[in-house]
DNA sequence: GGGTCAATTCAACAATACATGAATAGTTGA
DNA sequence: TCAACTATTCATGTATTGTTGAATTGACCC
């Protein structure tokens, strides 16, 4: 998984119908779910679905298959993981506080960790040119 | 975290410049570092990072604070990985395939888990009607 | 092959997001 | 207050993305 792999799977994600097809499919395993079954689930146009659905093909995120008249759709979780590992350890190198929050998600979130000022800023007072 | 919240975040990490600078930025702490010199380390102009930095900062992504005549921008990590951990708990609900792709990113990603026919599947070539 | 169902593709439009350079606002030191 | 510096905002044009309904393709059953 490099960035540009990453990239287009965050893309993907950032649309609320697109995140509801990945909480509808991810229980559904590797058997996946019939698009017209998801278009009824989610409410959407069958026409808007696809849509969705072929971009999320085209990112990695689902695979599909025809199965009689069927196509079903199912989450590439090692994609979707991928890109998760990517954006913790290679992005963010591991760093605690992206590590620490990311397991144990429900709990303390709302509370920002207010940086304070560290000697290094301060310095910018006496050296404006740098 | 929720959906909503979530989403913003995938919507800001969904770009090259903004993934460049989470790395960029996460090593250097609560301290962050000045848009100028961001500016100057990524090669963007300074009116396309700032239309970055704040869409970062709408986001939660970001935290910002004004030192003399620099503003300096930090990682709010928490908000990163609550991110991350609302996706592969709350959405995925700790699949095991997610989980176990996110941690160890390097490796196998490559070869696609083909799903194989099920029974569940096959019945659909015995009622067409559902 | 015709009728029917499932899914995708297409064209048209609307809405967002992005990039660029000029103009503006805030801070500092003289 | 002025000049220099830092960062943001604005206006503009462009590109991308999303939505909608109609038309099309493919598969099944008779």
């Amino acid at each position: 998984m490099d960035r540009s792999k990453a990239l287009v799977v965050f893309a993907a994600l950032a649309h609320e119908a697109r995140l509801d097809l990945i909480r509808l499919l991810v229980p559904m395993g590797d058997q996946g779910m019939a698009a017209g079954e998801i278009a009824r689930s989610l409410g959407l146009a069958a026409s808007r679905l696809s849509f969705h659905l072929s971009a999320m093909e085209q990112a990695g995120l689902l695979v599909s298959r025809r199965v009689a008249r069927n196509v079903f759709y199912a989450v590439n979780t090692q994609r979707l993981g991928g890109a998760v590992g990517w954006l913790v350890e290679d992005c963010c190198m591991k760093h605690p506080g992206v590590v620490g929050c990311s397991r144990g998600t429900g709990g303390a979130q709302s509370e920002l960790d207010k940086p304070a000022e560290s000697p290094a800023e301060a310095e910018t007072r006496n050296t404006p040119k740098g």
